[in-house]
DNA sequence: TCTTATTTTTAGCCAAGCCTAAATAATAAT
DNA sequence: ATTATTATTTAGGCTTGGCTAAAAATAAGA
């Protein structure tokens, strides 16, 4: 059984190998988790001597096997309490990180089973984020950034890299949620600035905003 | 905001309070914990400087106006979880304890007010215990002991006493559970034994299992 | 009442996770 | 290549919430 603590530095250390391949410094882990560098690296020889990801001193770490697995589980149950949250409970998507991050770290395989189940088995969370399953699998998704697509492309709104709430209540303002079709009518070099349609509305959104949203084009 | 530790001390003191009351000793509350009276000095003496109990060495312990509340409130989030793991998990009554126990020190106002309104405000949890309100006031029930009832009286079963999986799984075989009408056929003197009727079964009961089945009676 | 038994508290210690300050390794710049 | 900068680790401490062993207060028994 891990802590509550050590799940986190596993979950933080999961999304940064992801973000840019190849092992994990130090000090990226104190900025991700709010912490000192010398604190994580406390944990992470902790954490090393538990077989859950090697580390070498000076050099960064990686997951083990192990590791990837409990991250990639902590993942899933964030996830889904937050697919709970906003289709049963009906909070808004913008709240709920906060609450699921507390929910993650409740023990027990029982309850994850058969609160998938009861959620019918969901694929993404709120935020369009793919769910792991029991195994620690994602299924590989093929979006890509909206500021990816140039002028006339068509993408659906699958979601978003950015989950900060003022930029998720961005969004809300201009109707744009997971699912939203989006027409890019135009795109400015200059800038990157570009000027979309969402339903009937047509308006300008920044070069900032377009690289945090995640489309799917097919 | 009360750490876990903090939490489970206060919701262990209000249900030693209600027990029986007036004060709480030291070693009652060591012995409910399952740990030491010496770490129980220490947190009443931390606690008390939160002015949420009132200590006197040696005299044990009450909780102020403000620590009811909060453990209240501990008991609240506790019983609602249960009732969710229940009505919409389907997990057995006699499972869910554990899970409610991490559950209950979840943070988070809206969150409890979203399950309330969603689990459609429930009075009792899966057990039969009433559901202290927001600001921790419970409606007081008239339920009673089925060892208390006598020859001839019925019942309909609210709660138990005893919570282990052992009883409430000896009650499922019986099948009985909240709601069941109880019918004593008869009863012993000598031992406090019984001969209820559920159902259409009759069967004998010790002494000890009708002391740990709550009926109300009308 | 006086002694014994029980309860409760104090004192001192430990592990988990965090911190600061200082030391050391790795990297970049001249 | 040598120095300056940055990244990382070590050393030593702090807080929370436990523990044991010993001391002190209260309660019970003769």
């Amino acid at each position: 059984m891990y802590s509550l603590a050590e799940e986190n530095y596993l979950k933080t250390i999961y999304h940064l190998e992801q973000e840019s391949d190849g092992g994990v410094s130090t000090n990226a882990i104190a900025e991700r988790m709010e912490t000192k560098p010398s604190s994580v690296t406390d944990m992470v020889q902790k954490l090393a001597e538990k077989n859950v990801l090697s580390y070498k001193k000076y050099k960064g770490t990686t997951l083990t096997k192990t590791g990837k697995k409990i991250a990639a589980n902590v993942i899933r149950k964030h996830r889904l309490w937050e697919v709970f949250l906003v289709d049963k409970l009906k909070f808004h998507w913008d709240e709920v990180h906060e609450i699921a991050e507390q929910l993650e770290h409740i023990h027990s395989e029982e309850l994850i089973t058969r609160l998938d189940k009861y959620l019918g088995h969901p694929d993404f969370d709120p935020h369009g984020d793919p769910i792991p399953d029991k195994n620690g699998h994602v299924k590989p998704t093929k979006k890509k950034l909206l500021s990816e697509l140039s002028k006339k492309q068509r993408g659906v709104c699958v979601g978003v890299k950015e989950t900060g709430s003022e930029f998720l209540q961005y969004l809300d303002k201009r109707n744009i949620t997971i699912g939203t079709k989006i027409h890019v009518l135009g795109k400015e070099f200059f800038d990157g600035s570009m000027i979309i349609q969402v339903g009937r509305d047509q308006f300008f959104i920044s070069k900032k905003t377009a690289e945090n949203l995640y489309v799917q084009t097919n």
